[in-house]
DNA sequence: AAGAGGCCCTGATAGC
DNA sequence: TGCTATCAGGGCCTCT
């Protein structure tokens, strides 16, 4: 599911909601996901409160009171679910929140305040539930990453000193985390349209004005996909149930085989498999 | 070091 | 209806 945009409304509505409580009881029901759920979780996080809630890249961060961390992925398919107690009292039955319209399979993580639960579900397993002890370690875990889009370290010398004899395709860089941090599949086709470059474009042979493009759009497309909420093309929603709206403004991913949409341009948007990820493109203004 | 590929997992959908 | 194959928004690991 999600990429930075996505992540960053999660981490927004979670700050709304959860900011400042104190987390009353956790609930593991499969410690399997990704990364194994450690034995000592429920322990760590209850009765700490939430002191602020930060993002960094697809990454959610939870700082506790005790100066440690709770850092969350969500993989490909995870939602965070919000239900507010008097949501709960609304029901006629004692079935709980199972009869709202949250998933009823695949709810791993409960996490319970005063005022609701959070519910992490998850049908793939890809995402994970991470305890940092500390600020320090919470750097370390980070370090190899690259900058995201939006810091100044994401600079035309940074990527230029990067994409030296790099004979990858650009494509494959904009998913690479430890070059750039945040971008997914969705946005990396839907920026490099914009810029104009072919995705499978080799790295070292990017001009600095194209360099340059790459910079600019990727923080103008993954501002404009947080402005509208991120994509929701399954299921993605934000933890109060709602979607995203940017999916209608893609201009090419999903698109196969329909017109172009770059004023004047004749072409038509191409689909090809780069690292077994689908990519789309127009091959006539994408050079 | 860099790049290609496999793999973790379930579910939706397409094709037969 | 029911089988099988393919594909999904991510990222880690291994091999060359």
């Amino acid at each position: 599911m999600p990429e930075l945009p996505e992540v960053e409304i999660v981490k927004q509505s979670l700050s709304k909601n959860i900011k400042f409580k104190k987390i009353k009881k956790v609930t593991v029901r499969n410690r399997n996901l990704r990364i194994k759920v450690s034995s000592n979780f429920e322990t760590c996080l209850e009765n700490k409160n939430i002191v602020k809630i930060t993002r960094f890249s697809k990454y959610i961060i939870i700082h506790l009171s005790n100066k440690s961390f709770c850092i969350v992925h969500l993989g490909m398919s995870g939602t965070i679910h919000l239900i507010k107690n008097n949501q709960k009292k609304k029901l006629t039955n004692l079935s709980f929140y199972h009869s709202l319209t949250l998933p009823k399979k695949h709810n791993h993580i409960e996490i319970k305040f005063e005022n609701c639960i959070i519910i992490y579900n998850d049908p793939r397993r890809f995402g994970f539930f991470e305890l940092i002890k500390n600020q320090e370690e919470l750097n370390k875990r980070f370090s190899k990453f690259g900058p995201e889009p939006f810091s100044n370290l994401f600079s035309l010398s940074y990527i230029r000193k990067y994409f030296k004899n790099k004979k990858k395709d650009i494509k494959s860089f904009l998913l690479d985390q430890k070059f750039v941090s945040g971008i997914g599949n969705i946005y990396a086709s839907e920026i490099l349209f914009l810029c104009q470059i072919n995705p499978q474009k080799k790295a070292h042979r990017l001009n600095k004005e194209e360099c340059r493009k790459i910079i600019y759009y990727s923080k103008l497309v993954l501002n404009k996909a947080i402005k509208f909420g991120g994509s929701t093309i399954k299921d993605f929603k934000n933890i109060s149930g709602n979607s995203g709206l940017f999916q209608n403004e893609f201009k090419v991913y999903q698109r196969e085989n329909l017109k172009c949409l770059k004023y004047r341009c004749p072409g038509k948007i191409n689909k090809k498999n780069i690292l077994n990820r689908s990519t789309f493109f127009c091959n006539i203004c994408q050079k």
